[in-house]
DNA sequence: AGTATTATGTAAAAAATTTACAGTAAATTC
DNA sequence: GAATTTACTGTAAATTTTTTACATAATACT
């Protein structure tokens, strides 16, 4: 934005006040609504790295999300179609959000604690409890010593024993679970490093942990919130799984591969 | 496809194998690569209820794959942006198609089913208990019966006590898994209605269920697909038991009101 | 076999986008 | 403080792209 000039900044705000109706719109029209002359739209365009205004058409259809009813809530009168759509869209959005929100940065650092840690240790309750288990069931194949605690006097008794090499990864959709910030104030003590993964920047566990790893903050639709953010809680667990699994140096695939064999006998 | 005239078809043929070359093309070199004229390329817009070759080439740009890496593995030299991208993308487009491919009168079905039913059982193991677990913690709170069971054992000894207006609900990401099958089976002799989800059309899992949900049956990027059909498996769950709740005249409101109310206390 | 209808292409017109150029405003230098 | 230069923006023309109108070829039906 502080590249442009005064009139290339009028288009900018044209395209970004309402950035689905500049697709039907042609380059005189877009130009008179921001009221400049049609070379400078194209020039805008071309500081942004595209050929054209062609082009800047094509890549903002591209990044609008492709279904009707976004980030609408799902109301009583909804019949399945609506809903399953409304609700899968959201989903879609809210995982496109994150690719662009969550910085590699902070998860680097999480995998950075993760690949040191002597042990692992995954809480959460409630909802949040299921997505502590999948990540438990994911790492633990690795042969690394795990432990998923849905029961909060599970979790300040296992964080008590924890050392300094250890990491805990923490979830909660609000970040304001009393058990849950508890838990991890005492896996601190004990010296472990804590991961947060909650939805909210100033929740009470995203200041309490050591890295904290924000989920959808900019959530619209708030019903369906808790569903879609535990989904991008999930493909967070797995970037993080798989990140730490092939940094590792391959030392990891023999685990993965006898722990498939293990279950072949199990399948048709 | 049906529809389209010879021509036609020859730019159809054109648009399907290459998409995303499409959208940088003029509508000549369009008509020159399928081997018609111009005019036969905006008629064939025309009969896709666009307005012209412009508005075609704006919503292939919509259902574009807003990322790079598509239908890709994750490779061993792959850092964490990469993986990071990789996987989100291939969860996006799986939804994406989820939402193209799934029948939503099959998800009907499976509603009316669990609309009528006395007591609802969810049946995984392994990787799939996560999903079960989940379904249970949301129809738990709706106050119908409900049970979740991970333990082949348990499955077997629960189904065996089902009677028939019950339904079982039984994820397995293969479909494969002998130990499911079995559980069902019983399910079924008691009387129960069993609705599968699972990722093969052809799996002895969607052949002995009653309902069968369909999900991800043309996935590419193989390692990644068990992690991106349990999110997709995760989205139907959400839209089964929205509509469930939905459907019900807002019986169930007050229910989900006291479960909300009771969690009060636990937070800050 | 002839007529009618449908399908496709050609050519011209219209629309949209870009380029070249000119004028104005601002900034810098002397 | 004036002059010159540089940067910014608009006008008009050229080019490209898309669409329309019309003509011809092909197919089907009587």
């Amino acid at each position: 934005m502080q590249e442009f000039r005064a009139s290339e900044k009028k288009v900018a705000e044209t395209v970004l006040k309402s950035p689905e109706t500049v697709i039907t719109k042609s380059i005189t029209n877009l130009a008179e609504d921001s009221g400049v002359s049609e070379p400078t739209v194209t020039r805008f365009c071309r500081k942004l790295g595209l050929s054209g205004f062609m082009e800047l058409k094509l890549s903002i259809a591209r990044e609008l999300p492709s279904g009707s009813y976004l980030h609408e809530n799902v109301s009583e009168s909804d019949k399945l179609p609506v809903i399953f759509e409304k609700l899968f869209n959201s989903a879609i959005e809210a995982l496109k959000e994150s690719l662009k929100l969550i910085d590699p940065e902070i998860l680097q650092k999480a995998v950075d604690a993760l690949l040191k840690a002597g042990r692992i240790e995954f809480y959460g309750v409630g909802g949040s409890a299921i997505v502590a288990r999948d990540a438990y069931h994911k790492f633990f194949r690795l042969g690394i010593p795990c432990a998923v605690h849905d029961d909060p006097h599970m979790q300040v008794m296992s964080a008590a024993l924890l050392s300094k090499e250890d990491v805990v990864i923490a979830i909660s959709h609000t970040g304001l679970t009393k058990d849950i910030v508890e838990s991890i104030r005492i896996a601190q003590k004990a010296g472990a490093t804590v991961i947060g993964i909650c939805s909210s920047h100033k929740s009470q566990l995203s200041k309490a942990s050591d890295i904290t790893i924000p989920v959808n903050y900019k959530e619209a639709a708030l019903l369906l919130a808790p569903m879609t953010s535990r989904l991008v809680q999930l493909a967070i667990i797995d970037v993080l799984f798989v990140t730490v699994s092939m940094a590792s140096f391959g030392d990891y695939r023999h685990q993965l591969q006898s722990v498939k064999k293990a279950l072949i006998d199990k399948r048709y």
